[in-house]
DNA sequence: CTGTGTGAAAGCTTTCACAGCT
DNA sequence: AGCTGTGAAAGCTTTCACACAG
């Protein structure tokens, strides 16, 4: 894909994987809930078991990040708390600005464990004068033509994408003029930036879509082979030949665990 | 972790990969785009800088569906369109549920891309007895003593849940025991869930704190070794010995593209 | 004894690179 | 000529299972 990506070699080193990661988040949140029940320290099985992962993983997740537990007896979770917190970078606050107040960006900035964890919203931005000054969450909603000078202002490297899908593209490319360098996009479209920004997408329409494929399956495998539910089905526009059989009635589908997020780094 | 699933050697056959599977969604956006533009072929390499991914992975995932393209020339827009949508079950109607009709909830019901492929929202349902009867999206909320009744008549198997933390596994609970096997869940917390039942969460700061991580590699990549931010920084509590040195300022990080994610079948 | 930390094995996923249709 | 389909190689991630610290 154009590009090309220098494929450096992984200057190894502090490299966490980025499962990880992803991961860390997680145990953050469960170790906190034990924190807050003044729970001193925590085993591996017990704190997996929170985080709805298995043990083995955690302890191979921990190991990257030092040996901050005591064998035989388990994590001291203040302590652990913090290491994460420290790692994720949440000892120090992220500004954060969200972009496309409608229902959604209104519930973004609503959602308390936005502010709990780290992140501060530093500013709501909508392309609607009619928004302009109406307070959301508290806050009072500013108008797109601010944006560079908010974020520019107040040293934002975070932005939240809300809008509409057409929209998309355009507000990421004002963002990241301004000096954002890492965007969640909520707006159902792949966003093009240029590299050094990490875009991570959240994609309501297509996790259904993979709900409903195991979903499928599921009723696939109890009445066998349903060949396809009676009904009009759009005959293939060309006249290819199907490939072998028709939608074979197969596979004890059965994953285990998996989760891995995405980073896409520009 | 407790059960231990029984580790099924995998039955073959048409086992489309996870991480395949996940990436569907996103080559049907793109088709469904370009059909929309009439465009009546497309190459592998067109297809994948549209879906954001690059050629060969496109390659070999349409290579797990079968053999759809035409060599030398490219892939048919509209038929690629019609199997991917047979593959993930998009030709039927699937009927879900959403539960919690806050600002979150309601962004959904509002949804345009839910309606559009496949989804048909049956049911808003909301445990405040104020909420009963005010239509939101068009669909009138119905209170949570309707749920079960609800989710029979119509033969609902998809469960949206966009309610409060402390409500989740609850409303969970009752959407399993009422017949539903997948979910998608936006309440920040771990579900428990019986075997055979699908849940896929979507979490807004998980995906925040992700973003945090790299950004403040980033941070510390430009300035060399920060060594930390000064401030207050909370001591261990306990004396362990940090692990060997400071946060080492290192690893040239930049991962390749990674998308992955997550089903957790119970 | 208990429960962590970790090499090594087993699975997945992505990338390469090229044979083979059209 | 051009572009798909795909074995084989290279990377990641997860799981095993056990030495060893407390």
């Amino acid at each position: 894909m154009a590009t090309g990506r220098t494929h450096r070699p992984a200057t190894r080193s502090r490299g966490i994987p980025e499962a990880t990661v992803a991961r860390l988040p997680l145990y953050l949140r469960a170790l906190t809930a034990l924190s807050e029940r003044s729970v001193p320290t925590v085993s591996s099985e017990e704190l997996a078991t929170a985080a709805g992962v298995n043990s083995a993983k955690l302890r191979k997740d921990f190991s990257y990040l030092g040996s901050y537990g005591t064998r035989g007896v388990g994590y001291d979770v203040e302590y652990l708390v913090y290491q994460i917190s420290r790692e994720l970078g949440l000892t120090q606050d992220w500004p954060v600005v969200i972009v496309g107040i409608g229902n959604l960006g209104a519930a973004l900035a609503n959602y308390g464990g936005f502010a709990s964890r780290g992140f501060r919203v530093a500013a709501l931005i909508d392309a609607d004068p009619g928004m302009a000054g109406k307070p959301v969450a508290g806050i009072p909603v500013q108008h797109t033509d601010e944006l560079e000078k908010i974020i520019t202002e107040n040293g934002v490297s975070i932005g939240v994408i809300a809008t509409p899908a057409g929209a998309a593209q355009q507000v990421c490319d004002r963002l990241v003029a301004a000096g954002i360098t890492s965007i969640l996009n909520f707006a159902p479209t792949v966003l093009t930036v240029p590299d050094g920004v990490d875009v991570r997408k959240v994609d309501l329409s297509i996790e259904l879509q993979i709900l409903a494929f195991h979903e499928q399956r599921k009723a696939g495998e109890e009445v066998a082979a349903p060949e396809e539910a009676a009904g009009a089905v759009p005959p293939p526009p060309v006249a290819h030949r199907a490939p072998s059989a028709g939608p074979g009635a197969d596979s004890g589908r059965q994953g285990p665990d998996g989760d891995v997020p995405a980073v896409m780094p520009a």
